[in-house]
DNA sequence: AACGCGCCCTGTCCGC
DNA sequence: TGCGGACAGGGCGCGT
């Protein structure tokens, strides 16, 4: 579901709501949600103060002192802030309760999401191996054209391999090749110093578009307020499979690749 | 080492 | 209206 956009939308929301707040108790209703001792987990967020939020890739950031509450969305996760009172909303699977009657949930319907309690320093070591983020200074069209130059796979999933360059996923993957005219099925090391600098642009181009819009809900997405993000009338060719090209008007393709649908326009995209 | 594939899980939609 | 199959913003572990 949530690609970089969405994660920090939410990520956003959760500073200006509950940075500060107090987690009173935690409860775990879904065991597998949880990487690791489901026991030790509630334990050490509970009596827990909430110092800071940020993200990293597609992961939110929760600073508890030394400790580092990781959440992954998977594809269906959502992490909601509700006031007293608020009815709770089905597939439910953690439950934070703050010491001000308000709480924080995670809910996950296909439950493909994950939170994890790390130690800062255990965090620190995960977060090396990801790879640059993509709207840091560390981007750059030289950046990415070396990395380029190691991989026969194609371009497209090539942007979505978190190793590489994080934060990029099904959505915005399309998105960002179309914006750059560059077709998803040339194998990386084919991409020239143009067209990475091309890539480059588009990309930050359009995560910077869709966190203006909050996000792109498709289906599942939800900010912490529980409502959709804006930016899904603004896919040119996500989910458009037939309809015209937004700039030559000749049909959008579907294919799919790793087993995962990819949409461009094969007239724009060489 | 790099890469493709199957799998995790539930809900929805489409064709018959 | 019912049913089976395909598919859905991700990521991990496996085998080659």
């Amino acid at each position: 579901m949530p690609e970089l956009p969405e994660v920090e939308t939410i990520v956003r929301d959760l500073r200006r709501l509950v940075s500060g707040a107090t987690i009173l108790r935690t409860a775990v209703l879904r065991p597998d949600l949880i990487a690791g001792d489901v026991h030790d987990f509630e334990e050490r967020t509970s009596a827990r103060t909430i110092d800071r939020i940020d993200r990293r890739a597609k992961n939110i950031v929760i600073t508890l002192g030394d400790d580092r509450l990781i959440i992954n969305l998977g594809m269906t996760g959502r992490v909601l802030v509700q006031a007293p009172g608020e009815p709770e909303p089905t597939h439910l699977g953690v439950r934070f309760e703050l010491s001000d009657e308000r709480r924080m949930l995670y809910q996950d319907v296909r439950r493909f999401g994950r939170l994890t309690l790390l130690s800062d320093t255990e965090w620190e070591a995960r977060s090396e191996r990801l790879g640059v983020e993509p709207l840091s200074a560390d981007f750059t069209a030289e950046h990415l054209y070396r990395l380029t130059r190691q991989s026969r796979m194609a371009i497209k999933p090539w942007m979505m391999d978190q190793k590489r360059v994080v934060g990029v996923g099904n959505i915005y993957a399309s998105e960002a090749l179309f914006r750059a005219r560059v077709s998803p099925r040339k194998a990386a090391r084919r991409i020239t110093r143009r067209e990475a600098a091309a890539i480059h642009d588009a990309v930050q181009e359009v995560l910077t578009e869709a966190i203006d819009f909050r996000g792109t809900t498709l289906a599942d997405y939800r900010d912490a307020s529980g409502d959709p993000g804006g930016f899904s009338l603004r896919l040119a060719v996500y989910d458009r499979e037939g309809e015209p090209c937004p700039s030559c008007g000749s049909p959008i393709r579907k294919i799919v690749q790793a087993g995962r649908s990819t949409f461009f326009c094969p007239k724009c995209q060489k």
